[in-house]
DNA sequence: ATGAAAGCGCTAACAT
DNA sequence: ATGTTAGCGCTTTCAT
């Protein structure tokens, strides 16, 4: 049994043409004025042999294979590629497409050899995703293909490109700090490097917050975005005697390193330092006390990337800014 | 431009018939006796056009795709997404196929329709995945499909599966703190309902582990497998004036709630508690001190799956368990 | 209102 | 050793 039933078993069944059973069962019957009576036939034909189109042969008439490809550098083996892959799962679902993942690793032959294969079977669209925030060259093979950047953009090309709206969150979360009373003490922890878009961006939205606000900040802790880096560079500079209000950590990771230096100084949160953080992983509600933190809104920006990409007509270029949810917990207070 | 270079302009270009083309870019000019100078000039006019298959009209003629499906319940939104797609995707990649990953949200419906859509597009094989462990029914439609099971079994149909072996993995949990020198004074944290099979596959390892050695458990504290059920539940029995001396907690989050409960009672690790864990997630290097942790081999575990649903020939049936890796880290000391 | 036939790009059985 | 030809299952133009 090579195949399964096709088109041609249906109207033979059907006692109508191939032509006729294709119309009727690709809904254009009204269009094409077949008879009511045919089209019962070919309905009933098709339910009773349980007739699926092959979409090889479909695809290979017209090009178009409802599936598209999301491409990641190192999203996939990455801690937020739950999110990622099941956004771009339902949307994808949404539009009746499938979909494939693949991960280059960073590598642009991988990149190159994936495209190809990718564009060999004829797929519809393209992701591409990047882990952190930055900008990328597009693949000449995608050149003319449908594609969405997704947390990365390509400046001058015309792709457009879905990001979190990181300045914002700067903002927020300053924001927070601030309504809740703060005005001194006020210090930032984590990667000051600005290749780091991500923590680039949050930091003008803070400046912007701040001065906004006619606040300045403390200063700044530097460390890598890791629990173990975070807790010796807030142990070390605690140690040394500084005693802040208020810790705004790059991130989550960050949040759990200072967490834990913060306890090792007999420090309590949020009643003698108060904490927010970015990205609002699984771990901001499992420290204790709950850790308030600005969303990466992973889900969102994978539906939202979809949407666009198969978009009809296909949406116009645009920069798309998705915004990152504040979620209010337990490490912040008024200052004492 | 419907359709980039065919293997007809090949032909065409090189002087051949498209036979002569097909044999000798799909190697198999020896077998037969194609000229040597025939075989240069097409591979020349291959190269020199950048010619590639269109892999939808080689699919409708041979019915393979060098595509393969994952679907898994909800483990694509569940935070071991990352190894397990990534693993399945390194392992697709290896054997030269691209991987559609799909998600049924544990409802038989989607999973039919996916099935469905997945089977109309001629994937060649299907890789059937749970988030935790447990029987599987089989989709219909699935039947006569190449297909194994990843973290699930379906007794009696004779499709093979790939699960981590909890069993040794409880012995092994055990054995750590029995190669420190505990004997006394070893509870278990976590879930006891018999319903959450990875749960009784590990306490029946531990029993074994504890039963050779001749050590009697002191109990078990009850607490679903989060941080906070498991903080509460250690809370108020540390507060009922338990002194525990080591801990084999069912995964990593409820060692960290466990954690959390003996900082609150001034108990610390490894000095006064030992602890032991399952999952080696992010979690198990983050806390303080690092946990020691069996693994669950997500990675292994995928691309087992994949090189077993890829073999040629098929492989025969068989229950694979693959081992979970123990990692020693400072959770663990010698009984005070 | 319905059907015949061509053709998408490839593979393979069958000539020569 | 190489070429001719007939499909794979579908869509669509063109006849009737």
């Amino acid at each position: 049994m090579r195949s399964r039933v096709t088109l041609a078993d249906v109207a033979a069944r059907a006692g109508t043409s191939k032509t006729t059973a294709h119309y009727v069962l690709n809904g254009r019957d009204q269009e094409m004025r077949i008879s009511e009576d045919a089209r019962q036939r070919v309905l009933a034909a098709a339910g009773e042999l349980g007739y699926r189109p092959n979409l090889m042969a479909r695809g290979l008439r017209t090009d178009v294979t409802r599936t598209i490809a999301l491409i990641t550098d190192t999203v996939a083996s990455g801690q937020f590629a739950g999110q990622l892959v099941y956004g771009s799962l339902e949307a994808a679902a949404r539009h009746g497409h499938l979909l494939f993942v693949c991960e280059t690793d960073d590598d642009p032959e991988i990149e190159t050899r994936l495209v190809e294969e990718l564009l060999d079977r004829r797929v519809d669209a393209f992701l591409l995703a990047t882990s952190s925030t930055r900008e990328v060259e597009i693949p000449p093979a995608l050149e003319k293909s449908r594609l969405v950047l997704l947390n990365c953009r390509a400046p001058h090309t015309g792709v457009p490109s879905v990001r979190p709206d990181e300045v914002q969150a700067g903002h927020d979360a300053v924001q927070v700090l601030l309504d809740a009373g703060h005005r001194d003490g006020i210090w930032v922890v984590g990667e000051a490097g600005e290749h780091v878009v991500a923590g680039r961006e949050r930091r003008a939205g803070m400046r912007r917050a701040l001065t906004a606000a006619g606040v300045e900040l403390a200063g700044r802790v530097e460390c890598h975005w890791w629990p173990e880096s975070a807790f010796e560079a807030v142990d070390a500079w605690l140690a040394a005697g500084t005693r802040p209000r208020a810790l705004v950590c790059l991130n989550d990771r960050v949040a759990m390193g200072a967490y834990q230096a913060l306890a090792r100084h007999g420090l309590r949160i949020p009643d003698d330092v108060s904490v927010v953080s970015f990205d609002d992983s699984d771990l901001a509600s499992w420290l204790q006390p709950q850790l308030t933190s600005i969303a990466i809104p992973h889900y969102e920006l994978a539906t939202r990337a979809v949407d666009l990409l198969l978009a009809d007509p296909v949406a116009e270029f645009a920069e798309h800014r998705v915004p990152m949810p504040v979620r209010l917990r337990d490490s912040v207070a008024p200052p004492a």
